[in-house]
DNA sequence: AACCAGGAGACAT
DNA sequence: ATGTCTCATGGT
């Protein structure tokens, strides 16, 4: 078995379902992807409360129809929130212009994916995300975190460009059930970062063995 | 009190 | 193509 399959399995075993991405609506699930870029999600949600509170639907229109500086008092929390506001309103006048989820659900994985990547403030990981968790498509997401992992067990080089980690993990973890398996695999490795790996200068308990979150330890064993 | 968090764009080389 | 800066709040 690949070494991203074993993972997966042994991440699962580990800590059970994940049920990402945590959103009750996938428009939500868009604007909380751009509001975690380099953030923490505790404060994404307090972004997204204060967000419902004025915008309780939380949908593209009512949004933009938000004068910008309103819009960035509420999404203050979340850190960035110049750059952000700018961002959500990118993609919220994307989304709208291309017709919604209604003519975004006909497109082919490979168009939404790169229609993703042409609005302002959506990188690969931004859009990556969306497809998978928004749209159920067969794309795995590559964070700091899978980089980090995968490099540390010795798999790839810490230098590895997003789209070859991409292919690599996606070839590894087959052509069954990839939408829920892509789906476990990602959230599993942020979970895995966060509720496991917190210990220096290592992790003792770390289901991995050979993965610690920070500095340059690793456990041998 | 430094360090980190579910990145991306602008700009220089 | 690749490297370096900047952006910002809140928890540990």
């Amino acid at each position: 078995m690949s070494l991203p399959a074993r993972v997966l399995d042994t991440l699962y075993q580990a800590y059970g379902p994940q049920h990402w991405w945590p959103a009750p609506t996938r428009f939500e699930m868009m604007v909380g992807a751009v509001l975690t870029q380099n953030t923490a999600w505790t404060n994404v949600e307090k972004a997204l409360n204060s967000l419902k509170s004025e915008v309780p639907e939380l949908e593209a229109r009512p949004l933009l129809a938000l004068p910008p500086a309103r819009l960035a008092e509420l999404i203050r929390p979340s850190g960035y929130y110049r750059l952000k506001t700018d961002r959500l309103r990118a993609l919220c006048q994307w989304f709208v212009d291309a017709g919604g989820f209604v003519a975004l659900d006909r497109l082919a994985t490979d168009e939404l994916r790169r229609a993703l990547l042409g609005v302002h403030g959506v990188g690969y990981e931004t859009a990556d995300s969306i497809v998978l968790y928004g749209f159920q498509r067969p794309v795995m997401v590559v964070d700091a975190y899978t980089r980090r992992i995968f490099s540390r067990l010795g798999a790839v080089s810490p230098e590895i460009g997003y789209e070859s980690l991409r292919t690599w993990l996606e070839a590894g973890l087959g052509t069954h059930e990839q939408v829920a398996r892509y789906n476990e695999l990602h959230a599993l490795l942020v979970s895995h970062a966060k509720v496991a790996c917190r210990v220096r200068p290592a992790c003792p308990d770390c289901v991995l063995r050979r993965h610690c979150q920070y500095g340059n330890a690793t456990v041998t064993s």
